[in-house]
DNA sequence: ATTCCGTCTTGAATCGATTCATTCAAGAAT
DNA sequence: ATTCTTGAATGAATCGATTCAAGACGGAAT
């Protein structure tokens, strides 16, 4: 029966008969402790199954090792891969990465930066919802540094990793183009979300450069459902009023689209073709597979954890990066008829 | 500007002109200190910028504002939904909660383990993946207790919440069998999984009380590659040698046979009903909406927390429970011809 | 034999908040 | 006038690991 509730460091240098900063080497330099008091000293861990209370190491040592990241929405498949890349890199810096649920609440977002703080870890990785970015300055000067995720700094107060939304909806628009599409529509919003704004300009730039029209259906949300209700408005349209490809702002209003156009009877992409952004898992697994737009969602994360650590272990004069991406289509038969 | 890196407790209380008990107090049991020395305390705190360091506040205390909780796979939505419920519940218990990822690999699971004793977490929740119920008995009697999730525990050490898989899959298959299979198959696999070994049990049961027999086709994993390429060779046989009605063991799995049946022209349900299991959210936003078994998801994370919380305040002779939900239909076009 | 040097080892001081036994103040009761 | 009572406030001791200046040791060099 291996010890009740607690052997602490003194115990172990106690029984393996050395001093507790012998212990402590062990455990945090073992290379400088002679072999026989290491084997010693590890033996005493094991009998007493020792485990060593991280308050009191960062504590004293004044540093954590761990990282914070805020994410909109843990639900959206796009976060769960940034965190996961983010966590990869962690774990190389043999840190840990705590993991919150801003949900799109202001106030949460605010406690679970007030709980980052009060834990002292080493930097955050965060997706912004509310105004945050003064107190993330502060932050900062205290020396909790910050990476902007899937959000372009507007400042160069802080390093920042993003995909180049306006590259994205222009690629989308001009693939449509290219499948034949005389009369495309942009389907999304609302634009007071940057990244809506961005993929609908990047889509109207290169239609114009295309020559041709851009019908724009705006919605106030980004979700499956919505998608269904503007399919069926799509559907219930004259034949020769109804656009012949869709550019929606993301996977879950194209897939929206996609049910819909199929319960009405109208071919994809036949009658009508069907971009969606973003690339999440369930686009190539769809009955018809959706073309879209791919961001590289690991790779975003592994970056925004580099810069993180550079900037926490910084050089002086470290300098702020912004890393932009350059996402990608991924032609599927949403588009492309066999 | 509001003062350089870490101010503490003392600074505090010399800027108010009280002792540090007295802070202390403000910032624990506010309405034990008298109106004026509180609001002189919180004036400091604002103009300091204080912000308490947690690890001096737990490794004094000894308790620490936080739970472990540990999943097989953070990309699966079902795991998401399932912290989701778990972190409002611990929200309400103002503890937070830690999630980590053993994304199937017993060598980080145990890591995350050790993180979790060394950080002192007040409780884990967790989804077994190696062995490591030994392990969590010894930190239960050290003072970390954990509730298992999503797998019934088959000791009585251990609190539990699960989903009654064999009720699940009887239900699965009398759905089919009610709207009109005589050939039903089952897809999924492998066995040692013990809800696919349930699902199928529950399922074969309920076929044999129906007088049906039932396929099996047996797969090494539950992915949706897998079930495109089960549903390509169920696709190729005899139309009068092919099952009326698949059961598939996840969504994942059932998608995959939608998708290929799809390419390979197959009506789905007139030539071919399908049902799944989970009812993740792409099972209803699929082209063809897909019948899915449904697990409470969120709820279970809730109970499980709940649970757990008890466990951490255990009254003396704290009983073990295992709670089962039971999974229902959720019956959509997939099954249902319109 | 003595000095020097590098390698290990030691243990008291320390990190910052909480605890709790003690002190204090002021009004009530005797 | 004195004693009690009650609620507030105090501050030294404490949690457990790390740090680092100082000491011990052993072998090489003089």
């Amino acid at each position: 029966m291996p010890s009740g509730p607690g052997a602490k460091l003194t115990d172990v240098a106690a029984l393996a008969r050395v001093s507790v900063g012998t212990v402590s080497n062990v455990l945090n330099r073992p290379d400088q402790v002679s072999f026989d008091k290491r084997t010693r000293v590890l033996a005493a861990i094991e009998e007493l199954g020792f485990v060593r209370n991280e308050s009191a190491r960062s504590l004293r040592s004044g540093s954590t090792r761990s990282l914070g990241m805020l994410v909109l929405d843990v639900r959206n498949p796009f976060f769960t891969d940034v965190a996961l890349g983010a966590e990869n890199v962690a774990e190389d810096h043999k840190h840990s990465l705590i993991l919150a649920n801003s949900a799109e609440d202001a106030g949460r977002e605010q406690a679970y930066l007030d709980l980052f703080e009060q834990q002292r870890v080493q930097g955050v990785l965060i997706t912004p919802f509310g105004q945050v970015l003064q107190r993330l300055e502060r932050m900062r000067d205290r020396g909790i540094p910050s990476v902007l995720v899937d959000r372009l700094a507007s400042t160069d107060q802080f390093c920042s990793v993003s995909v180049d939304d306006v590259a994205g909806g222009a690629t989308a628009l001009e693939h449509l183009v290219s499948v034949g599409s005389v009369r495309p529509a942009f389907v999304g919003g609302p634009f007071t979300l940057q990244q809506v704004e961005d993929r609908y300009r990047g889509a109207a730039d290169a239609a114009t450069r295309a020559g041709v029209p851009l019908q724009l259906f705006e919605t106030p949300d980004l979700k499956f459902e919505r998608g269904r209700r503007i399919g069926d408005l799509i559907g219930n349209l004259q034949p020769d009023k109804r656009p012949d490809a869709v550019f929606a702002a993301n996977d879950q209003l194209a897939l929206g689209l996609l049910q819909s156009f199929a319960a009405n009877g109208l071919r994809v992409p036949e009658d009508i073709a069907i971009v969606g952004f973003d690339d999440i898992d369930f686009a190539s697994q769809s009955s018809i597979p959706l073309s879209s737009i791919s961001q590289p969602r690991q790779l975003i994360g592994e970056r925004a954890a580099q810069l993180l650590f550079e900037e926490i272990d910084a050089e002086p004069g470290h300098v702020h990066s912004q890393v932009v991406f350059t996402p990608e289509l991924v032609a599927r038969q949403s588009t492309l008829r066999r």
